[in-house]
RNA sequence: GGGGGUGUAGCUCAAUUUGGUUAGAGUACCGGACUGUCGAUCCGGUGGUUGCGGGUUCGAGUCCCGUCGCCCUCGCCA
C-alpha cells in the first residue's frame, strides 16, 4: 500500500517515485498551491500539490483542498529536493518533499477532541476517554516504543544468561497477606473466587522446586489499592528467580540486566557497581529506604548535642524517647522566610510540628532557633553539622519515624529547589538487609515486612530479642527517590519458616491453610533460592524523565481505577450474575429509595 | 475514608475587590481570498443548559448546600 513510511525519505531518495500513507497533520492552502504535512508512527513528510512546479493535476490539487486534519490519505508522487532556503532544519525529512500526482482519501476525520498539533496540552481526562487519538502524540508513542525496546533488552540480557520465561497463572486463588486482591468469581465452582496475581511470587518459588533453575517473566501484577502517580491497579514487573544462589549473585544478575538495557536503549553508561546502604544506614543518612543519591544534604543527628539546650521543642522530644535531626544545606541563608516556610508545609503534612530553623553569617548563627546555641554548643553545632557561612540549618525534631519521614520528604523537596535532580542522571542504588519484621500499630503486633518467605540475616536469630532490629536478606533497587523493586533470598528450611509463623502467633494449621501449597513443595527437596522483581512502568518513566507512569501505559485507568475510555467498571448483566449465584447488595441510597 | 486543587464553546483558557446588560479570546470547524508554507496569512461565520441538582436574591459563571468527574496527596500499597 505504500512504499516508504513518513519519516525516511531524505535528501538521497530525491527523484524516486514513492506511495506514502498517513494522517493529515496540517494543511496549508496558497491557493494555487497547498502543502500537507503527512504523519505517522515514524516521522511527517511534507506532500507539496502544485500543478505548475510539481506536476500536480488540477483535479487533485482540488480534491486536496477539501482535506482535513486527522483525514488518513495515501498520496503517490516524486521526491524532490527543496530549494534553497526552504528547508525544515527542525525535521529529518525536511529537506525534501513530495510533490504528489494521486491522492486517495482513505478515512475522513471528524474534528478531533484532542489537539495534535500541540498548540496546547488537552486535559488529561479528555486524553484518557480518547487515548488512541492522544496515542496519535509522537511522545506517547515514542514511549511506547521505548518501552518495547527496554523490555526487549532485558529479555535479550536474560536468555543470555540461561534464564527460561515463564508464564504463570493470571487466575489464581487469594492470598492472606500484602494488599488487597482483585477478585474473579467462578461460574463452576460457585461461591468461590479467583484471585488476579499481586505478583507470581509463590509460583516462582514453586518452579525453583520445580527445577526450573532461572526464571523471569514480564508479568501483569494486580493490586486494588488506591493509586498515584507512580501507581495503578495493574502494572507490571520484572519478574525473576533463581536457585542456588546469595545476595550477591541475585543483584549482579539485576543490576547486569539493568545496565544492559539503559546501554542499549540510551546509550548510557551506567557506573557499576551501585551503590549499597544497608537499610539503617539509609534510615538514618537520608531518612527513608529510597534516597534520591543524586544530591547529598544528608541527615545529622544532633540528639546528644540539643540535649544541653534550653529549648523545649527539642529538650521534650527527646525526654519522649524521640530525636532531633537536621539537614544541613550549603548556600541555604539565600532561602527566604517564605521558602522555609514551604518546607515547613512539606514538614507537616508528614506530621512534623513545624522545622525549627537558623543559619550562619559571618556574624554568627541567626534565626529562630539561634538563640539556644550560645559559645560552645554553637560551635560544636557548626561543627557538627560541617555548616559554612551562607548555611542554612533545618531542625526535625519528635518522635524518631516521623522526624525521618518528614526531613525525607523536606530533603526532597529541596533537592527539586535547588536544582540537584537534573534529567538525565541516573542515581541507582540497593537498599540491603531490611528489618524481617514490622510493628503494626493498628493491630499491636508484628508482621512481615517483605513477605513470609524472606529469609533472615542470621538463619538461628532469636526473632523475640530487639525484634524490630531483625535484619533480613530481603533488598530494595532504588532510582531518583523512587522504589523500583525489591526482593530477597528465600527461606527453604522448613524449621525456619515454622519458627517465623511461630514467632507471629500463627498456628501450623493456620500456617498449612493460607501457604500450604508451598510449605507442602518445601518438603520435597528446596533448592536454596531467591529473587528479584522490579516496576517495567517505573524505570521506564523514569528512563524517559517523565512523572506519570500513565505516560508509558497505553491505556491507563485515573485515580478512581476507572477506564475513561471503554467505561469499566460497568454493571454486569443480570444473567451473567445468575450464572455466577451472586446477588448484589443496594447502595444506601438506592436501599431507601 | 480524609485533605488540597479543578470543572465555562470540540480543545486550552478569560470574565472587573464584595452578584448586575447580550459570557469573551486563541485554536479547531465552516465559507471566502491567496503560488513556497511548515504554529501559513487575511476576511467573514457557526459554536455555550458555565459538570449536575437544589437554595438565597429583583438578578447567580460569581454566594450557600448537596452531588459527580478529573488531578495531586495522606492512610493503604509496590
Amino acid at each position: 500500500m505504500r512504499s516508504h513510511t513518513c519519516g525516511e525519505l531524505h535528501r538521497e531518495n530525491q527523484g524516486q517515485r514513492v506511495t506514502l500513507c498517513g494522517w493529515v497533520s496540517s494543511a496549508r492552502n496558497h491557493g494555487g498551491i497547498l502543502f500537507v504535512d503527512l504523519r505517522d508512527r515514524y516521522g511527517v513528510t511534507q506532500i507539496t500539490f502544485d500543478p505548475e512546479a510539481g506536476g500536480t493535476p488540477p483535479e487533485i490539487l482540488e480534491q486536496a483542498s477539501r482535506l482535513g486534519n486527522e483525514d488518513v490519505i495515501r498520496v503517490q508522487g516524486r521526491v524532490a529536493l527543496r530549494a534553497e532556503g526552504q528547508n525544515n532544519p527542525n525535521r529529518c525529512t525536511g529537506e525534501i518533499e513530495v510533490f504528489a500526482d494521486q491522492l486517495e482519501l482513505l478515512s475522513k476525520s471528524e474534528p478531533s477532541p484532542i489537539d495534535l498539533s500541540e498548540k496546547n496540552e488537552t486535559s488529561i481526562e479528555t486524553r484518557l476517554r480518547y487515548r488512541y487519538l492522544d496515542l496519535r502524540r509522537p511522545s506517547l508513542l515514542q514511549g511506547l516504543a521505548f518501552r518495547s525496546k527496554f523490555c526487549h533488552a532485558l529479555r535479550e540480557h536474560l536468555l543470555g544468561q540461561d534464564f527460561i520465561e515463564v508464564e504463570t497463572p493470571i487466575l489464581t486463588r487469594t492470598t492472606p497477606e500484602g494488599a488487597r486482591d482483585y477478585l474473579v468469581p467462578s461460574r463452576i465452582h460457585s461461591n468461590k473466587f479467583y484471585a488476579l496475581p499481586q505478583s507470581p511470587q509463590i509460583f516462582k518459588q514453586l518452579l525453583m522446586v520445580g527445577g526450573v533453575d532461572r526464571y523471569f517473566q514480564i508479568a501483569r501484577c494486580f493490586r486494588d489499592e488506591d493509586l498515584r502517580a507512580d501507581r495503578q491497579p495493574e502494572f507490571t514487573q520484572l519478574d525473576l528467580e533463581m536457585s542456588f544462589v546469595e545476595e550477591e549473585d541475585v543483584l549482579q544478575v539485576v543490576e547486569a540486566a539493568v545496565v544492559h538495557a539503559f546501554k542499549r536503549c540510551l546509550g548510557i553508561d551506567l557506573k557499576t557497581p551501585f551503590p549499597r546502604l544497608r537499610h539503617e544506614e539509609a534510615m538514618e543518612r537520608f531518612g527513608n529506604d529510597k534516597p534520591d543519591l543524586r544530591f547529598g544534604l544528608e541527615l545529622v543527628d544532633l540528639s546528644a548535642l540539643v540535649a544541653r539546650t534550653e529549648f523545649k521543642v527539642f529538650t521534650s522530644a527527646l525526654e519522649a524517647g524521640g530525636c532531633v535531626k537536621a539537614i544541613p544545606v550549603p548556600e541555604g541563608a539565600d532561602l527566604s522566610r517564605k521558602e522555609i516556610q514551604g518546607l515547613e508545609e512539606v514538614a507537616k503534612e508528614y506530621g512534623a510540628r513545624g522545622l525549627a530553623w537558623c543559619k550562619l553569617g559571618d556574624e554568627g548563627l541567626s534565626g529562630p532557633v539561634a538563640k539556644f546555641f550560645a559559645g560552645d554548643l554553637q560551635e560544636e553545632l557548626i561543627e557538627r553539622t560541617g555548616l559554612k557561612p551562607g548555611g542554612l540549618l533545618l531542625f526535625g525534631a519528635g518522635d524518631r519515624t516521623m522526624v525521618l519521614r518528614s526531613l525525607a520528604e523536606v530533603r526532597n523537596a529541596l533537592g527539586k529547589k535547588l536544582g540537584l535532580t537534573p534529567e538525565g542522571e541516573f542515581a541507582f542504588a540497593w537498599v540491603t538487609h531490611f528489618p524481617l519484621f514490622e510493628w503494626n500499630e493498628e493491630k499491636q503486633r508484628f508482621e512481615f515486612s517483605h513477605h513470609p518467605f524472606t529469609a533472615p540475616e542470621d538463619w538461628d536469630v532469636d526473632f523475640s530479642k530487639d525484634t524490630e532490629k531483625v535484619a533480613s536478606r530481603a533488598y530494595d533497587l532504588v532510582l531518583n527517590g523512587w522504589e523500583l523493586g525489591s526482593g530477597s533470598i528465600r527461606i527453604h528450611r522448613q524449621d525456619v519458616q515454622q519458627r517465623i509463623f511461630e514467632f507471629l502467633g500463627m498456628s501450623p494449621e493456620e500456617a498449612q491453610e493460607k501457604f500450604g501449597f508451598l510449605l507442602n513443595a518445601f518438603r520435597y527437596g528446596a533448592p536454596p533460592h531467591g529473587g528479584f522483581a522490579f516496576g517495567i512502568d517505573r524505570i521506564v518513566t523514569l528512563a524517559l524523565g517523565l512523572d506519570s507512569i500513565r505516560d508509558v501505559i497505553a491505556f491507563p485507568k485515573t485515580a478512581s481505577a476507572a477506564c475513561l475510555m471503554t467505561d469499566a467498571p460497568s454493571p454486569a448483566d443480570p444473567a451473567q450474575l445468575e450464572e455466577l449465584k451472586i446477588r448484589l447488595i443496594p447502595k444506601k441510597e438506592e436501599a431507601q429509595a
